[in-house]
DNA sequence: TTCAATACATAGATTTGTGATGTATTAAAA
DNA sequence: TTTTAATACATCACAAATCTATGTATTGAA
């Protein structure tokens, strides 16, 4: 995730939304997941991710289940009903700020068009 | 611009691109545009918008010219050749940003849709 | 057997924006 | 006429979020 500044603010939301759609998955599962949906775009490091899930978890919004593969430990997260409710409103906040954004700096543009601004 | 979050890594982005469309402004009136531009959902603060124009201007990206109206002082600021520079790549950025966050979590769904996620 | 990938973790530094505060002018309202 | 709101600049201490660097350890592939 050093490719630009602009992810701040929206990890958890990354976070949260893809608990939400695959139930479970531990923290080197949603690096790569990440990894793989932005086209290598978007890199969450360790030092971003393990902390971001830790406040999730002391938030209540993630449970853990802490699951042994062979002699190495894994952890797998799932979002709580909490969780569930704060995506919601965390989705339609980012949704509008991507809206207001390409609106002001991309005018009669659509999001999806490649035009040379 | 205490909404949300999201905004960091964008407001330097927002400034050239402001100053790239208008020729000249002043502190004051950044803040006024973009409040106007964003239907009253972007709000900076001044205690964000001087320390990024001095920056900026630090940078060499913008150039400033001030100017007495009466006995108020105003700043106008202007882009520079490398601050267009600076604005098309930061442009470029947000823009890939942009459609690839949106795609991550708002998959089938058009940015200017209202679709309930 | 050595390297890359998997899998967790934390500490310190950095960046960015906010809140609070300050000074001062000008115009409108009470 | 006095007070308030808006205009217009500025800085500083703080908080939040992420990154870099570092650490440990297992597993599979070269």
């Amino acid at each position: 995730m050093n490719s630009t500044e602009l992810i701040k603010g929206t990890l958890t939301t990354i976070i949260l939304k893809l608990l939400a759609d695959n139930g479970k998955m531990y923290g080197y599962e949603i690096t790569q997941r990440v990894k793989e949906l932005s086209d290598n775009k978007i890199l969450i490091k360790e030092g971003s991710l393990y902390p971001a899930l830790h406040k999730l978890l002391k938030d209540g919004l993630v449970q853990v289940e802490t699951v042994n593969i062979g002699k190495r430990i894994r952890k797998y997260y799932s979002i709580t009903k909490q969780g569930e409710l704060k995506k919601q409103v965390q989705s339609d906040e980012l949704k509008e700020f991507l809206q207001t954004i390409h609106g002001m700096i991309f005018p009669q543009q659509d999001l999806l068009s490649n035009d040379v601004g």
